[in-house]
DNA sequence: TATGAATGAGCATTCATTCAT
DNA sequence: AATGAATGAATGCTCATTCAT
């Protein structure tokens, strides 16, 4: 009997090593032997499991993008009442504060250019941000922010005083603690919130 | 007596070249033989101007952070009295509103993850960040639009909703035109400006 | 589980075919492509096997040296029960009489400019050289053709007979056949063996 | 009027510049542009005093050849009266006691094994070889060392004895004073001498 | 399922060579 | 006579990919 695995959960890892390496130094340094190594596994065993590397970085973006969803968006489904505080967790889930989603939001910029001239990865990061956006324009509904009509306009706005702040702490990680982030970001949509 | 040649201008013409390929399809699809071809030389030409393909890479990043600074800051210079339409010109220099604008914004976040693992790249890209907060910090207060205690952080958010839009514009060209990026800005900084 | 492979015979079936790259034309005719070739490989397979090109050239140059060591010492401890007569083998076991010893000649003579730059080649060519030395002067004391004191000086005397010989051969291979070689060889020699 | 320049002197100072680079670290260091260096010129200098880099290598290893051979030579007819005082003084030209001997006798062996495979090469070695062997087979009967008839067999092995000699101190300098080199030549030609 | 030997295309880089000045 | 800009072929090397085990 063949020993028993869980693909998607080997494929995960896989993922999950080459998104650190690309974090750590770019798309180019996430050569298959490397990502490989970084999983504990050989280059042989990642084409069990992805179809050529082109799949494994798509999978890699998709998988980065889908983490930072579920960080913006988990944040607000764990029970909190009130839909406004339901909307603040979701923008502060924007903001690389920590290893783990600051890792996700280079690796979504790394691809950024390629999915410029790739309709799948163009596809897979558009979707992700449109999702999101109807995400926060649900809340902004809910918690009574705007009419219905404005909800896009104003969900656009807060995405982009959290992005915004986000890809600052990305260029000068020094200057932009966790806690000056999430400060910033209430200072920024206090007017609003 | 040899050909006079203009290397600064030979050198601008290549990471040009290099720009391009990596807005288009991220800076694996800059090789130096389709740098040279697209600049219109040959690789061993790249050579002569350029000790090796990292120096290429790191002018070119160079480059992009310069023009993408001078772009927003050069608008203000001509010939604004107010400080505070300085002020507007600037961030709104900072959206990827053409294909230019839109070309540097790209290399920036091609190279964010790279730089996060090379001093030297995460240092060209923090200087150019600070710069422009600094720039936008001085016209904050210029336009009696906070006390120089308060500028910095002013100009953080104010830099943070154009950088947010320009995020969001990178993602989802189709969705984000000229216009809309500029109506964004507005709306989200009018409460200030 | 992969194909099991010798990798000493691997890479000792490599070294063999730069050695007669090297031998023919030099050490520049020696690029992997061609020892790929002439071994019968492609030049991936080199780099399983062999760190870089200065890897592969130390080690053909080492192979060599031991070689001709080999040569030298083998024909006497095949059964000769007078130390004269092993004497005689190891300086014959010198000279390039055949296409194999003549092979490895050329090949200790095309790296010995470089040697003299490269400590590590340095080393191995000097050590080579020593221990045929040490092993001629065993011999000296042992046919009782000299007194400890003076085996030394002896045993380089007749080594440098014998490679005196083997240069003049290597520079003029028409005029000294193997047999000429033998034979000035035992002339020079006569008066002390 | 072009400035006048003389060609041949030119010439010289190349092949010099070559001969040591290659002394140094092998043919394969001698490239255009270290040779140009070396020289003091530039790579298209070297272009108008010779066709190719062929030709460069080609009279290097000539001029090396003379070079030797005139060390050899010259140093007898310095008004030595006795033939038996120039061919003493002959063969101990033949040893690398200098760093221009020594310079030269590693060109020489450098090409040993292009020469193998090149006959253009191959000629001037073997040439410069007889020519020497001539010279002191000459010596030989003017000195009533031998009958013509074997004059060229003792010139081979006076021959053979300093070229042992050299070799030994090529690949084991630190070991082969010029002063041990002699006193080896003398010990090994005392009998015949 | 997983390995790693082997491939060969593609890369950055070096370099001999050409040529306008 | 001499320069050095420019070329492009060739090199060492990397790497995604294949496949026998």
């Amino acid at each position: 009997m063949p020993k028993v695995v869980d693909a998607d959960e080997r494929r995960a890892e896989i993922t999950d090593a080459a998104a650190r390496l690309i974090a750590r130094a770019g798309v180019g340094a996430a050569t298959l032997r490397d990502v490989a190594a970084e999983a504990g596994w050989t280059t042989g065993a990642i084409t069990h499991y992805f179809d050529d590397k082109q799949e494994l970085l798509l999978r890699t973006f998709e998988a980065s993008l889908e983490h930072r969803l579920s960080l913006r968006v988990e944040r607000e489904s764990t029970a909190q009442t009130r839909p406004i505080d339901a909307l603040r967790s979701s923008l502060e889930g924007a903001l690389p504060v920590d290893a783990d989603s600051r890792r996700h939001w280079l690796v979504t910029v790394a691809f950024c250019s390629q999915a410029a001239g790739d309709p799948e990865l163009a596809r897979a990061q558009r979707d992700a941000y449109r999702e999101f956006r109807d995400h926060v324009s649900r809340l902004v509904v809910e918690a009574d922010l705007a009419d219905a009509a404005y909800a896009d306009a104003l969900a656009e706005r807060l995405i982009a005083a959290a992005d915004g702040i986000a890809v600052q702490a990305l260029f000068d990680p020094e200057h932009w603690s966790a806690k000056r982030q999430r400060d910033t970001l209430a200072a920024a949509t206090a007017h609003v919130l």
